[in-house]
DNA sequence: CATTTCTTATTTATAATATAAACTTATTTA
DNA sequence: TAAATAAGTTTATATTATAAATAAGAAATG
């Protein structure tokens, strides 16, 4: 059990949050993002960007209903960097992982 | 499922490191922590201050074969804490936790 | 119909954090 | 006694996180 490095893109709360409802979700609009995080604007709209410019996001702007939407999916990558995250974090857990 | 919050002191890759191996091993000295986490001793300094500050750790400063020697264990509190953490990360790695 | 308020964000300014590099103090060895 | 080694600490800087300020248009209100 040795310590692999944490991805930092992925080693942040919100950005981390993010990622995990984007694995069970197919896509996701900012404020659904917002609602579930329970994050400030400001703050989800920063992530989001840093995780668009990583690779691990694809981030759609359109307009629904009259306003800006933005709608946010997991990339090929980024499904990739959260698993590797997941496996990783758990060496540090310390409960039998197998 | 919510995201319950990730305590900052222990969300950092190198101190959740050294907590994460002194749970294991009732004390430790630095060297020890360095050599396991691959850190600078710089770094590893700062972050074992960080985790004493927090409560976290008991660093006993003493002399060992004449050279200064820093062994550290993990307080109640910092057990208390990594517990926590552990169980919080979980909720955000998405794999069936039950 | 103009002005206030709401919606959906982005940008910026500041504070906090992480980390490498430089420094300190003392010991051992050549 | 000078150089090398040991064990850390301090500092300087770069990065990151986050709240506050701003923006641009839409809807509601008087």
């Amino acid at each position: 059990m040795a310590f692999a490095p944490l991805d930092p893109v992925l080693h942040n709360q919100l950005r981390l949050a993010v990622v995990s409802l984007l694995v069970t979700v197919e896509s996701a609009d900012f404020n659904f993002l917002l609602e579930k995080t329970g994050a400030t604007r400001g703050n989800l709209s920063v992530q989001i960007t840093k995780l668009k410019d990583a690779g691990y996001l694809n981030v759609k702007k359109t307009f629904k209903d009259n306003y800006p939407n933005t709608r946010c999916s997991l990339s090929a990558n980024g499904l990739k960097a959260f698993e590797g995250y997941v496996l990783a974090i758990k060496e540090y857990l310390g409960t039998p992982q197998v």
